[in-house]
DNA sequence: GTCTATATCTCGATAGAC
DNA sequence: GTCTATCGAGATATAGAC
């Protein structure tokens, strides 16, 4: 699974995740992500044969370090509220020092879907993207166990809570004409952020009666 | 405000939509509007000189029709939770009508959102595009009578709310992978995610000991 | 493996006849 | 107002010398 890259093709796919990442698919020219490398534009054709394919390479890799880095957030032994709490601190934490990652994810989404589709189910088979189907075990099981409550529907739960993570990173420049705010720190918001979401789910699930 | 076009430019208009709505602003081309407009692609140019400029308008209609459509599903006088499920359902089902919207919206916002944020502001000005705030201010009064409570930052709260009702139509593909689905209705999860996400959310910040 | 030069293609835009 | 023909920018991709 694991390839050796010459030090050139390591740096064309790094200049070639920013340029992607930032501009898109579309957006992305290979001559910008040449410049970036530091090589020169034809290399790009001999180590990749055409953008279409560099691209792939790339949003296997992003994909990847998304899924890595956030399945780390889950201690399947703990309570719920724990669970929800590293959960979507973790998740927002990643997303806020990637801020950029869910709209290179939607973008790809916004072209069908098929690409998407296709590698995401590849790392679900191949167990690497593993969280939110854990996440939708977990909140079953608990709510068999009594544990928990109201939660008819868990997958429902998940993509409210899958929402209201990525959502704020999607929008975010319509959230700031919308809701004009004093301080346009988005650290700050982000902050109120984990706080918020987690109150806002777990007081909808928690067991009534039940303030400990 | 209200300008009336010649047949032809609203032929335009009208394919012009359903391009850049299936498309996106760079997908699209100009050949496919003229040819599904049934007229020349030098109409186009005649009538609204580029393609910016016609895409500016018809992103301005679309933006204008969302705003309008879902400005009616809030009934100030009533109470928190028939409020709440009334704007769930009421946008849920103006999403489901034309699911392609959040993704056009979308689009444009991952172009660095400069276009969106201009014309709603400017809608938000003309009194247009005033449900999210309408929203704010409703569950900030509603908080401050007592009626609610654990909403400490309620902007959190409506973009929580937003981001319930908007992430389905964006990540579609995607949660269709994620959590296969026996049936693979639209309009039964869509239903169904009406019920939860109301539930979730109003139980959250219903006042406990509250259980009329 | 690397670079220059160029082929090839797509697409928005326009010139100019009618 | 409408149409045909074409320009020209900008991009990917490749040929071919070194």
């Amino acid at each position: 699974m694991i390839e050796y890259l010459g030090p050139k093709e390591e740096q064309i796919l790094h200049a070639a995740m920013q340029v992607f990442v930032e501009k898109g698919r579309h957006g992305a020219r290979m001559q910008e992500i040449a410049d970036r490398a530091g090589v020169n534009k034809a290399m790009l054709h001999y180590y990749f044969r055409s953008k279409d394919n560099l691209y792939a390479t790339i949003f296997r890799m992003v994909l990847g370090r998304y899924a890595r880095q956030f399945r780390l957030s889950i201690d399947t032994s703990a309570d719920v509220e724990t669970i929800l709490r590293r959960f979507i601190d973790g998740f927002l934490e990643m997303l806020n020092r990637h801020p950029r990652l869910p709209m290179f994810i939607v973008r790809e989404l916004s072209e069908g879907g098929a690409i998407v589709g296709r590698v995401v189910g590849e790392m679900i088979e191949e167990g690497i993207f593993t969280v939110p189907r854990t996440m939708l075990h977990i909140i079953e099981e608990r709510r068999d166990r009594g544990e928990i409550e109201n939660v008819d529907d868990a997958v429902q739960f998940v993509v409210t809570l899958l929402g209201g993570c990525v959502y704020f990173f999607i929008a975010e420049p319509l959230i700031g004409v919308i809701f004009p705010m004093e301080e346009n720190d988005r650290d700050a918001f982000v902050a109120a952020r984990k706080e918020a979401l987690f109150r806002h789910l777990y007081l909808g699930i928690k067991k009534r009666g039940d303030d400990s």
